[in-house]
DNA sequence: TCGATAAACATTGTATACAATAATACAACC
DNA sequence: GGTTGTATTATTGTATACAATGTTTATCGA
C-alpha cells in the first residue's frame, strides 16, 4: 500500500518521498549512497526544505540512516532482511485471517470475492500484472477486514517493503495459478468462519511465497 | 528501545521529537489535539523548523496523521491497540527468542545472564524502577541476538509503544517474581539451544504480561 | 617526502521570510 | 433568520539566508 496513513502525495514533500523511497526499493541506488539534500533538491526541482522532510521520514522507515551533520545514506534491503521479512509476514498474514475471520462483514466478504473473481480471470488470461494489482488488492482488503488499526500498519510496511521482490516473483512458474488457489482457500476459510484454518492456511501461502522466491533466485532482484 | 536508528536526541529535532513523543504516549495530549508548529516551537524555543520535521517522523510511527495544509492531530493509542501489539508481540517474541537459540553468541548469552541476576537481585529487593530497565534490557538484549535488524526493529517500536503500560503494570501484583522467573527460564532455553521450548516460552511470557495488564485495568492507564 | 596545522570548502542544522491554503467573521442578500 | 460570498486571519508549505559542523586541501616546517 502506497497511500500511507497520510503521506500527501501532493505536496512537494510526498513527492520527493514518494521518489526517493521508489529509487531505493527499486535499487536504483546502491548501499550506502550519499543523498545529499541539494543535489536532490536540485534535480527535483526544489528547495532543500522538502527533501530533508523526506529523508527524516525514510530514516524512521529504515530505508536510510542518517548521520547528524554528516549526511543521509542509503539501506538497501538485503537478501536476508526479505526472507526475514517474509517469515514475519507469515505470522503476521496468518493473524489477520484470524482476525478477519472474527470480524469481516458481509460486505467486505463480498468485495474480497469480487477481486479473487478477477483474480482467477485474470490468472487465466495470463495477465500478470493486472494479477500483481489484485495480489496487493486481496491482502489489503485481508487487513482491513481484520480490523487492527495497528496490524494493519505493520503489515502494509512489510507489504510495501517487499513489493519489488513480489513484482519479479509473481509470475514465475507456476506461482500464479497456485498463489490464487491460495487465495481462494483462504478466502473460503474465512466465509465459513473457520478461523484456525484461516490462520494456518494464509500462513502456508506465505511460506510458499517464500519458496517462489528462493527458486526464483533472490540475488537476481537485489 | 529509545536510541532508534538514529533518532539523534542531541539535535533540536532529536529533542523536540522526544519531547512530542514522550508527552502524546505518556497521556498528556487527548486524542486529535491539534499541533501547532508555531507555539510548539515557543513553549521549547526553538523555530518551525525542527518541530516540522518532528511532527512528520511522528506521523509516519502513526502517532499523529496531518492533514495537508491543516495540521497535525494527536493518535492516541487505543486499549484496543494495546492489545493487538501484546498479541503481536507474543508471536515475534516467540520467533525472536527462536533466532535467538539459533545466532546467539557466547558473549551475548554472558551479557544476557548477567541483565538476569541483576533482575533477580532487584525483584527481591523490590526495586521496581530498576526492574523496569532491566526488563527492557533483557528484551532489548534478546532483540540484538536474534541478528534480525527487520525484527529488532518492528519489536523495538512495539516495545516503545506500550512504555507507559508496562511501566504502570510492571510491578503489580506478583508479576515481578513471576516476569523474572519467565526470563530466567527462556535463557535457559536458550543457552540450551532447544530453540523450540525458547519460543514457546517466549509466547507465554508475552501472554501472561497481557493477562496482569487485563487484571490491572487497561483503562486506568489510557 | 611526510606530518601537522589551518584555511577554504561543502554540507547539514536552524531560523526567518514569503507564498499558498484553509478557517473564521462579517456583511449583503434572499 | 438563514445563507452565501468575501475579506480577514491563522496556519501550513516552501524557499532562502545564516550558523554550525565536518571534510578536504593547501601550506609550512622538519
Amino acid at each position: 500500500m502506497s497511500d500511507k496513513q497520510g503521506s500527501d502525495r501532493y505536496s512537494l514533500r510526498g513527492k520527493v518521498y514518494e521518489r526517493i523511497r521508489e529509487d531505493i526499493l527499486s535499487g536504483r541506488y546502491q548501499q550506502d549512497t550519499e543523498l545529499k539534500e541539494a543535489a536532490i533538491g536540485a534535480e527535483l526541482g526544489v528547495s532543500r526544505t522538502p527533501v530533508r522532510e523526506a529523508l527524516r521520514q525514510l530514516e524512521l522507515e529504515g530505508l536510510v540512516h542518517i548521520i547528524p551533520n554528516r549526511g543521509a545514506y542509503v539501506n538497501m534491503i538485503t537478501a536476508k532482511d526479505v526472507q526475514d521479512i517474509y517469515v514475519i509476514r507469515s505470522m503476521l498474514e496468518g493473524l489477520c485471517a484470524r482476525w478477519a475471520t472474527e470480524h469481516i462483514t458481509d460486505e467486505q466478504l463480498e468485495d474480497l470475492e469480487e477481486t479473487l473473481c478477477l483474480s482467477e480471470y485474470h490468472t487465466q488470461k495470463g495477465h500478470y500484472e493486472k494479477l500483481y494489482e489484485l495480489d496487493s488488492l486481496f491482502h489489503e482488503q485481508l487487513y482491513r477486514a481484520a480490523g487492527s488499526r495497528i496490524l494493519n500498519h505493520v503489515l502494509s510496511d512489510f507489504h510495501d517493503y517487499v513489493k519489488r521482490v513480489r513484482r519479479k516473483t509473481i509470475a514465475f512458474q507456476d506461482r500464479p495459478v497456485k498463489s490464487t488457489r491460495e487465495h481462494r482457500a483462504i478466502f473460503e476459510a474465512v466465509k465459513a468462519k473457520d478461523a484456525d484454518r484461516a490462520e494456518e492456511l494464509a500462513r502456508e501461502h506465505i511460506k510458499h511465497t517464500i519458496e517462489n522466491i528462493q527458486v526464483y533466485g533472490l540475488d537476481k532482484i537485489l
